[in-house]
DNA sequence: AGATTGCGTCATATTTTTGTAACACTATTG
DNA sequence: CAATAGTGTTACAAAAATATGACGCAATCT
């Protein structure tokens, strides 16, 4: 599946925190849990969760202090966050949005109204991947339709070789070792054999033919490459 | 009466939804209410209405913010919008248009005004295409009469199939997740297992015969795609 | 109410993909 | 030219994904 996204839960109620965090991981969200500002910190610095989910009331630093501190810092500073706010203190949320929190809900919230606004926000902050189809010497592939052609005839590929074969044309001319093709086309914590590579490598080139074989270059000692230019 | 367009009207005083709603549902149209900002974008995201109604005056989220707020998320960015102002809030209505209203109504106003305003706007934004017929190679759907036949013999769907064939006709040639077409076929976020999709991509081929089939591509590790090419 | 239709979920086939091991080659090195 | 390290190929069985048919429940229709 896509990789599912991971959100960090900032509450100081365990029960709250558990609650949404069951919310969550029904709709196939990873969720960690911190119950207070130092905590979420040092999770946010450690795990690189994709969003935070924070609660507005918490003893010690409060939810908007701690965004202001998050967007203070250049490397937290574009960490999509969702302020939770009490029913009450609703005028608040604008502070909140003022201090550059994505968006926020009241309390209390249903399931459904809390996964639609983080698909949301989700949606509108995770850039784009640059989906425009990529082509060279005749060989084209479009992530959009998930295609790949020669000279317009269409060519089939596995789930992997599709990926591998996306990874290269999106950097040519560079030469890869296998665990670093491992890091970027299987993802980081897959444990495979490093020859593995090797049989993908072989599926990709068969399926590319003759015609465009040559693309994929073998670097001996070091692993392989992408590129229209002959070694 | 099977093209009756889904309104949704946003305000807190409930005996204005009601007068509303009556003179819609008199019109044809149906209705849903909210009071707040917050169901109302629950009900947006899982009801997907045909447009909007929205009062200037709200605690909480004031009408504009929840405006602006719609536009900037893709999913509901082309989401038809009639404001409600007050008569004394008549310069504000500018203010309205300028945040990507479709249209304002000052209040009070006559049934018969409102309808017609809710019409014009209707006509003007419902994108071509969502009316006309499509078709592609002997299969052609026609929203209007919500029919659907293979070289002018008619084919039976149930709702989903026709949702989801509806949404392929107008969104060829591209790879779809199962959470994507969950997405934008079911509707925001039910709960709803991602293979269900399989089953109804079933219904639909099943329903489509051996002649249109072809159509509806699967994208092993991705999920579908339809379209006239073939793989 | 009784019948019908539609939908979502399961359990079970089927079909693809994928990771590895084994063996064949090829370039390098001394 | 042998010895060796690095790759290419192929075959296969396990694992993953998808297709299919059946079933129960709920909404709708008669």
């Amino acid at each position: 599946m896509s990789s599912s996204k991971t959100v960090l839960i900032v509450d100081d109620e365990a029960p709250i925190r558990e609650m949404i965090a069951v919310a969550l991981e029904m709709a196939g969200y990873r969720c960690i849990e911190a119950e207070n500002a130092n905590q979420a910190h040092s999770i946010i610095v450690d795990n690189k969760p994709d969003m935070v989910l924070l609660d507005w009331m918490m003893p010690g630093m409060s939810g908007v202090e701690f965004a202001r501190r998050l967007r203070k810092d250049e490397l937290t500073a574009d960490m999509p966050i969702i302020m939770l706010t009490a029913k009450d203190e609703e005028d608040n949320a604008i502070k909140g949005l003022e201090s550059g929190v994505d968006d926020y809900i009241t309390k209390p919230f249903s399931p459904r109204e809390l996964v639609a606004r983080l698909k949301a926000v989700l949606r509108r902050t995770t850039p784009k991947g640059v989906e425009e189809p990529v082509t060279l010497d005749g060989l084209t592939l479009d992530p959009v339709s998930h295609r790949v052609s020669a000279d317009s005839t269409p060519i089939d590929l596995g789930p992997t070789e599709f990926r591998l074969l996306q990874f290269f044309m999106t950097h040519q001319d560079r030469a890869y070792s296998r665990s670093q093709l491992l890091d970027m086309v299987w993802g980081g914590n897959v444990y495979v054999e490093e020859r593995t590579v090797d049989v993908h490598i072989r599926r990709l080139r068969k399926a590319l033919g003759e015609r465009h074989e040559y693309l994929v270059q073998t670097v001996r000692g070091t692993g392989y490459r992408f590129s229209a230019n002959v070694a």
